[in-house]
DNA sequence: TGTACATCAGTGAACGCGCGTTCACTGATGTAC
DNA sequence: TGTACATCAGTGAACGCGCGTTCACTGATGTAC
């Protein structure tokens, strides 16, 4: 019964689960969520379409985890980088790098939604890890703003964020997060393109207006 | 020859044209893009299939088209608030409504790259509008503002731009772009709606800071 | 005003395709006695 | 250590489906003389 969890045949369904996933990511990567299809996947796998039936219940099944997997790398990031000293700006660059990295993986979690579809409940959680650390780096900061019209609304609308948290900090963590994804949905997206100048000094400079806001 | 372009044929034409559009944006923004399918749009306006063939060239000729219309209704919409005197907070608030009015065509703009698509020209000739608009509006500004380093790096690609516009007058339209996207595409994918808050005060606090940047 | 004709707008059948998914079945693997 | 057996992992055939697109063909529309 191998009571433990890690009998070999749970190792190996592990390893070609990953296997499976790795190939859902680089088809992303290549044409777009869309365009995922399971038989390709398999053939890339190397194995039969029906056989990825072992492993997920379908293909939705499978794209939910693919979101999933992508908010807990993401929150796994941010979490190490603060924990290892970085600072709001050094955070930014984190995010930055990560969604670098694979723009697609950004995009699924932050890209165009699907109307009518809503991610599970655990994603959201996942989700939360990573404003939850936004605002511990924005409380490391000095509090000497003058409050916003914002700040006084907010104050009642905060039961996603520990009580002991000034309004202005959680505005402070929400302010990153949309300068932030502002910059980089449309740098990854392709609409600087044109223009010539380096979107990472732009992303600099917002990410000093973070501190100065 | 009905030399004019305008004889009762050509005028069917535009008219059929653009009942096409409206089904596809119909079907957009009840299941987005990707579940865009002529057949259905063709059985919504009452013909068979093929028939659209007369008046697209394919499924990729709609959508691009679809897209031109899109950056159109923008720049045009953007364009004629500020010739209807508009300052920057006001063009903010036209760009939110704009998008919120219909949130599937602002993705369909600014939302997720489909890999290996590149839009006509044309649609980047028209993106440009919308910028030029925001460029006008930021020169109205008073130009008290200390140069940042981005400013010092714009200034030696500018060439989408006009000549006699301060660097920094560019940066400001360039953040009014990112800022407000940043805040709209969060809010439009519903990133905020576990958190209860109203975002349209965020939105406003937002616009507060482009003029104190 | 009437007629001939080119063009336009549409139909319906058919194409090939790839998709997700099911099913019956086979062989390998791990476990219990 | 050997054997019996349940479970697991996979195959290949087949399903129905909807898609974009082509083709041959028909009738209506507008135009030229």
């Amino acid at each position: 019964m191998a009571a433990g969890g890690t009998g070999s045949r749970e190792r190996y369904r592990a390893q070609v689960r990953a296997e499976i996933k790795q190939h859902a990511w680089e088809q992303i990567a290549t044409a777009g969520v869309p365009a995922l299809s399971l038989n390709a996947i398999a053939k890339r796998v190397g194995m039969s379409g029906p056989a990825l039936y072992w492993y997920f219940a379908n293909r939705d099944e499978l794209i939910t985890e693919l979101i999933r997997d992508a908010y807990r790398s993401l929150a796994d990031t941010v979490r190490s980088a603060f924990d290892g000293g970085a600072d709001v700006p050094a955070l930014a660059r984190t995010v930055r790098d990560w969604a670098l990295h694979d723009p697609q993986r950004y995009f699924l979690i932050y890209g165009t939604p699907v109307p009518g579809y809503h991610a599970p409940e655990d994603t959201t959680a996942i989700s939360n890890e990573v404003m939850t650390v936004l605002i511990e780096a924005f409380a490391a900061l000095p509090a000497d703003r003058p409050s916003t019209p914002f700040d006084t609304h907010l104050d009642k609308h905060r039961h996603w964020a520990p009580a002991e948290i000034p309004a202005a900090t959680l505005h402070g963590a929400l302010t990153f997060w949309t300068r932030v994804h502002g910059v980089l949905s449309l740098e990854l997206a392709g609409h600087f393109a044109g223009m010539g100048f380096d979107p990472a000094q732009l992303f600099a400079d917002e990410v000093d207006s973070l501190l100065s806001r």
